[in-house]
DNA sequence: CGAGGGTTTGAAGTGCATCAAATAGTGTGG
DNA sequence: CCACACTATTTGATGCACTTCAAACCCTCG
């Protein structure tokens, strides 16, 4: 489990790499161990690699001169980043940086162009995730526009609870206070809105430990604010591939 | 000019198309003249087609059970819309509107796909062309996370007077409700927020045409809530291909 | 000219941000 | 194992930006 080439081949979006691929990634690549915090690029900086990730969390951001930040994503197991620098000059177009101490994947970013220029099957892959990201970053700005701040929460919740095990407990994957930033809010914000939704919704909050006690009410009063087309019940069969 | 071929043949997108899709596109194809507010398509419905617009504005947007929309992008001349739905079982991800007079093509999605699949070449400009998406729909959540209102309207305004012949003078191109939806605020707030832009940076205003005085003085204004790697001013240089 | 939207202006309300301070949690060295 | 330091989280008080509701104005087009 733990060489680098059996990690890319469960991956559906390597499902169809060329051997080659995998020999060269296996030679190629290194794994390592990243505590939370380290910097793994800057925006702007020559892209040499992709980076896959095995667990953990990593942040991608952008930041303004005047040093506040915007959230592009939050990423886990499974989730490559960089690799559209492919599209932009080599150059990394946001910064990223570890969200909790997490295991990735270097792959030279060459690997990855000659094989997109070379398979279609893996261009066609890729056409479908990037098809996938743009869906899901439509229904972010959604999200932004139409919901407030306990919604948001609300929505982020029902999606952690139909990726996990047991559907109603659901545990915080990383710091509240990231947790805000990924949903565009304050930590103040954050922590009041929550309570708002446990008073509203009747879940039961402990810690970075929530339980939903009763998950029609929940989605209820998250995903009113939603498109008709996606309900947030309804994500998992959207997302997944 | 006026035939459907050549119209192809003088976008980006489409300059490594095969001949004979671009034969299937001549006789397949229909040009259609459609008046504002004619819907060409609702989120949901069965992806026979995708579009290119000729000229003319198109709003895509998706609506909540509630009545409010969510605009998704609005578009206009020799861009297209709901190839996405290649990936997305054949089914609409959002809703699509004239929002000005415009004359359209309608393709049927499945020569695209063919020729995607079979024409490695134009799946990897379809990837960079989603890439180029991904990157704009990255600056759109940063503009409605970090800038208020009248920063969000320069910035607006910089990206026409780029697109446009003379810098200096920008004819809104739609509704001033659009565009104000279309950044995501009330119609109210655009008003405002843009009389308070024209007191800081001393643009005039008549009826839907602005002159910008000192196009410095407007972008240090918006551009300032910006992430440092793209300041409004060099978008261009950005989203150009 | 009159009807109908689009646009502006005013007044009031709301949600979130900000600032400030208290509290809870976590890891460290003694 | 405790005390300390440091950070995360919560709570309170206040301010601001945007929304909402309402009404006036303006423009265009039949």
């Amino acid at each position: 489990m733990s060489d680098i080439k059996s990690t890319f081949q469960n991956l559906g979006l390597f499902s169809n790499v060329s051997a080659d691929f995998l020999n060269s990634v296996q030679n190629q690549a290194i794994s390592k161990n990243e505590p939370k915090g380290h910097v793994i690029f800057l925006s702007g900086d020559e892209a040499k690699n992709f980076y896959l990730i095995r667990s953990g969390w990593v942040k991608l951001f952008r930041e303004t001169l005047d040093g506040s930040q915007a959230i592009v994503d939050i990423l886990t197991g499974g989730q490559i980043f960089g690799e559209t620098a492919i599209f932009e000059d080599f150059a990394y177009p946001y910064s990223a940086e570890v969200a909790e101490d997490a295991e990735i994947v270097l792959v030279p970013l060459s690997l990855l162009k000659s094989e997109i220029e070379n398979n279609n099957k893996v261009a066609l892959d890729m056409l479908g995730a990037m098809a996938k990201y743009r869906k899901h970053q439509d229904q972010e700005l959604e999200h932004r526009a139409l919901q407030n701040a306990p919604q948001r929460i609300g929505c982020f919740l029902l999606r952690l609870a139909q990726s996990g095990d047991d559907q109603s407990v659901i545990h915080l994957p990383y710091d509240k206070m990231l947790v805000a930033s990924r949903l565009g809010m304050q930590p103040e914000t954050f922590s009041r809105a929550l309570k708002k939704l446990k008073e509203k919704t009747g879940i039961a909050i402990n810690g970075s430990t929530v339980q939903i006690q009763d998950i029609d009410e929940l989605s209820a009063f998250s995903c009113s604010a939603c498109s008709s087309m996606f309900p947030c019940k309804d994500l998992k069969a959207q997302k997944d591939t």
